[in-house]
DNA sequence: TTTGGCCTCCCCATATCTAGCGAGGATAGG
DNA sequence: CCTATCCTCGCTAGATATGGGGAGGCCAAA
């Protein structure tokens, strides 16, 4: 799997459009002397790529320990709507502690502000910037900066939106009315059976839709289905 | 101009609830010279809220016809991720253009712009600006203030979100670090059998990890606890 | 030291899901 | 009008998941 994701992000490097962001991020670093810009976009079919200026030797590291899994900024972006702080998330336990150390170790910098937009089909777009410097200078960079950064959060995003939709990426499959119905009292816990009462169909009719969202979705069983939906931003619980 | 914008910005922050929206959007329209500012919410538990300066007349006339299901800004706007201009949208069916002209009757503006703002838990939000006068006017309007009204659609956002969140937010349960992994596997798609082998143990351990993280989330069953801990951020497919 | 959480393993009976098959009527768009 | 999609219902059999129970070792914090 984690080859795979490597293998994707060397190919959006290569690729048209993403040089184009990574140009991008340098160049914005520069133009606001901080310390990195990165931009971390997942498409609809849930596939990650990444564009920064995190060196390679910390992206490398990252990837390794499966940081993403635990990542505060990733997880805590997952949760959240504006702009955050680093300062906002949750550091409170040892791992994201160490994390952080190991981060900073690799140059990553200290204070940061990241921004999380998504998309109507379970896309999410986490643009960052981050910098090694005291509180009080971080927060005037942030006081200042806030504004420009969502705006140019929402171009790179237009720009991921394009590439996405300009590549052979499959486009989220449409399920009908009652598939999504289906899939919602699923994900909210109910049985076949008691999903079928609650849209008043046979268990047996019910059990159709799940198959039909199941093949359209491509998933390998229920569980799995209703993940699909909930990350594709199709339901909500 | 900045300065009259901040001063908006700073009222909104000390906004207490959606009725206050109310006369922060009349603010925005009176700053901006345009016919109309609306504000659309759908929360966490797909509850709409809104607010902005439509007459009642046509407010009342959209939920009698239920237009809401058949109008090709919220349709649009539900399938996109950037601002758009409603001249962007698919007006082909009749029904379309027939409800625009209706709007345009009842004071609506023939442009507009809106910016479709997600959240985490499938939150929606739509900022609209609409007036009435011709291509020209319009297209120097959006060049103009395109970014102002970006943030400010985020700082609504802001205080809507708050306004959600007021008092009941109950902490999500934190899982070990095997029970996210259960977690993780079984929302890829993988059976107890198969995500027992990836983790190296055997698929009686699994169990019990998935039983664990099922009591933590107050779960029915897996296939819910796989939804609530993808829907909370707990875990990234 | 004791408590609590975590990780690992095992048994059993029942409930639920999966994967095929088939069929008729309603509805909306071209 | 026609075609495609959706909605509804039925059957069978095997595979898989569920919900109880119990048990021992490890580690860290109180």
């Amino acid at each position: 799997m984690e080859e795979k994701l490597e293998a994707l992000c060397e190919f959006l490097q290569e690729a048209a459009d993403v040089s184009h962001l990574q140009a991008a991020t340098e160049q914005l670093r520069n133009h606001y002397q901080i310390a990195h810009i990165v931009y971390h976009w997942v498409n609809s079919a849930g596939e990650r790529f990444g564009a920064g200026t995190y060196s390679q030797l910390w992206v490398d590291r990252y990837v390794e320990k499966d940081y993403l899994r635990m990542d505060p900024v990733i997880l805590g972006c997952l949760q959240r709507f504006n702009p955050v702080d680093w300062k906002e998330l949750d550091w409170s336990s040892r791992a994201a502690r160490s994390f952080l150390r190991e981060a900073i170790d690799y140059g990553v910098g200290n204070q940061g502000l990241s921004i999380p937009i998504r998309g109507p089909a379970g896309q999410f777009a986490l643009f960052t910037a981050s910098h090694n410097c005291d509180d009080d200078v971080w927060a005037a960079f942030v006081d200042l900066n806030m504004r420009d950064l969502i705006i140019i959060a929402h171009e790179f995003n237009r720009k991921a939106l394009e590439f996405e939709q300009g590549g052979d990426s499959a486009p989220s499959p449409s399920l009908s009315p009652r598939e999504l119905a289906a899939m919602t009292y699923l994900a909210k816990g109910l049985s076949r059976a008691q999903a079928a009462q609650e849209m008043e169909i046979s268990e047996h009719t019910l059990r159709v839709y799940i198959e039909a969202a199941r093949h359209k979705l491509g998933a390998l069983n229920t569980t799995h289905a209703v993940a699909r939906a909930l990350s594709r931003g199709l339901i909500v619980v």
